[in-house]
DNA sequence: GAGCACGGGTGATTGCAGTCACACACCACG
DNA sequence: CGTGGTGTGTGACTGCAATCACCCGTGCTC
């Protein structure tokens, strides 16, 4: 959190008014779309109640879909289980809170989180995007200190959260696994070293360009056609890149006009030519 | 680096050229200045040639004089200085290079270091500071990949390299350092979040205030006076601070009008109203 | 001591993105 | 069906920091 501790220790409150009223989180309970692999694992792991996902039991087989507990034995999945909990965020509710000890690990399997911090004048700031299979609020095991900042749903998620001392007494039992945590956290350290080098070009659009580069999934970036599942609004666009919301609809504007993309619907974006917005993001092609 | 890799696989090429032959590094071998703590302890090592601190040896007790080593026992340190090498680097030089497998944790004995970043078109971003005491080029042995940025000497700075392997081999022998090496990670994130957030200040006379404050050495944060020893100039402010050389310059004046701060000498920055840049950075009081 | 590079200081100009204000589409919901 | 909330689209205006251009002082090197 920006200016926390001696410099600004009364930042905390200040934040309870903000959003408007977004932080209290919950807007509604409503049907959550969980799609393709998704639904086909949740519907094999014999969901209680569907269309309460909150109430979903945590299954070995659920927590094997995450690469970093993949390769743990059957036993040794099913006891983390019986600790974990999967629970639904809504759209805007925070995940993770900053400066609070949340003692759980969140293991993200659909939707999207972005790490989010508040500078003094309660400008939100963007941190990072966290995919599906991804995870977060690990930095606690590292040194025992609280998260730095929050992490907030952008969509309706599915979370699997994993208590903090079941998370250390895995790590006593398989150390091999502190190497992938740690090869985490390193390339966590890469991410934010190249966010922050986004910040400092000086074409606006070619920021935004390179933000939505990174948001296409690896396995498309070589292909005509890509397609972002649950982007980012402008506004969550805007925040991580430090520019406004106006801005980032322009610069859409523009590369719509051009067909480089497509809405698609409100829960998907289409990237139509790839290779086009890799050149803008690239400064190869100036828009 | 920004966009290394899939995106801008020729950057590095481009890169060479840069800083006006700055990269080249050494532009002069002349008198390094070494005052305080650090004179004595180098004098008390039995430095062979004083004039020519290239050729210092390393011994166990400056090893010791690094808080993540000062706990080993002092075989292990003998073993550890017989493999390590201290260099002197000149203002400018590059001590650690991006992309490279540098095989090496530095340890800055005395001066200042800067994490920094280039975008496309070779705009420099500065990362962090690296105080003496501190070390840096320690992702590798979280992952084994490359360093993301250069790190650079602000000025004249004594550096004891250790070997990767050497360190790992201490590692395997003395595994309770690794909490200790995970907790400095886990501090640079919460350093690159706050530095982050500092971005997203939209006044930017507060904003160079908050990266002043963070120079402030930690023990005369709550004095009235504070020293900062070899302060960065204001062109490594901007490119922290993601602003213009000028625009920091006329922040300093504006500071020293106020008899906030003032100059000392070339290497010294006296400041003489440490609450009121205080105020300034929280934006209790306007610039 | 001349010459040079570098860091710092300063005014004038300008352009670009922030801000403001509003409009509209869409969806959920009672 | 209207209502409210949210996300997006767009024009007008403006203010602020980037840029440019130049100066000065200092310290180093030859």
């Amino acid at each position: 959190m920006a200016l926390r501790g001696p410099i600004m220790p009364t930042l905390r409150v200040r934040l309870n008014g903000l959003r408007d009223g977004g932080l209290s989180g919950a807007k509604s309970t409503g049907s959550l779309q969980v799609t393709g692999f998704a639904a086909a694992v949740l519907v094999g792991l014999s969901v209680i109640c569907p269309r309460e996902p909150r109430f979903m039991v945590v299954t070995p087989q659920l927590l094997k879909t995450f690469p970093l507990l993949s390769g743990l034995p059957d036993a040794t999945l099913a006891e983390l289980a019986e600790q974990s909990s999967v629970r639904k965020a809504a759209r805007r509710s925070i995940v993770l809170n900053a400066g609070q000890n949340e003692e759980q690990i969140c293991f993200l399997f659909e939707g999207r989180l972005q790490g989010v911090d508040f500078t003094i004048d309660g400008r939100e700031v963007g941190l990072y995007f966290v995919e599906p299979g991804e995870y977060c609020g690990e930095l606690y095991l590292f040194d025992g200190g609280t998260l730095p900042e929050f992490v907030m749903a952008l969509t309706p998620s599915v979370i699997v959260s994993v208590p903090l001392n079941a998370m250390q007494a895995l790590l006593a039992k398989h150390p091999e696994l502190f190497a992938t945590l740690s090869a985490k956290v390193a390339g966590h350290v890469r991410k934010m070293t190249f966010q922050r080098s986004l910040l400092g070009l000086p074409n606006i659009a070619q920021r935004v360009c390179c933000q939505l580069w990174m948001l296409v999934p690896e396995q498309d970036k070589e292909k005509e056609e890509a397609l972002i599942r649950n982007p980012p609004t402008h506004m969550e666009i805007a925040i991580m890149l430090n520019i406004s919301r106006e801005t980032v609809t322009r610069v859409f504007q523009s590369l719509q006009n051009r067909q480089v993309v497509k809405r698609e619907g409100t829960t998907a974006l289409v990237v139509s030519k790839v290779a086009e917005l890799r050149d803008f993001a690239e400064g190869k092609q100036e828009l």
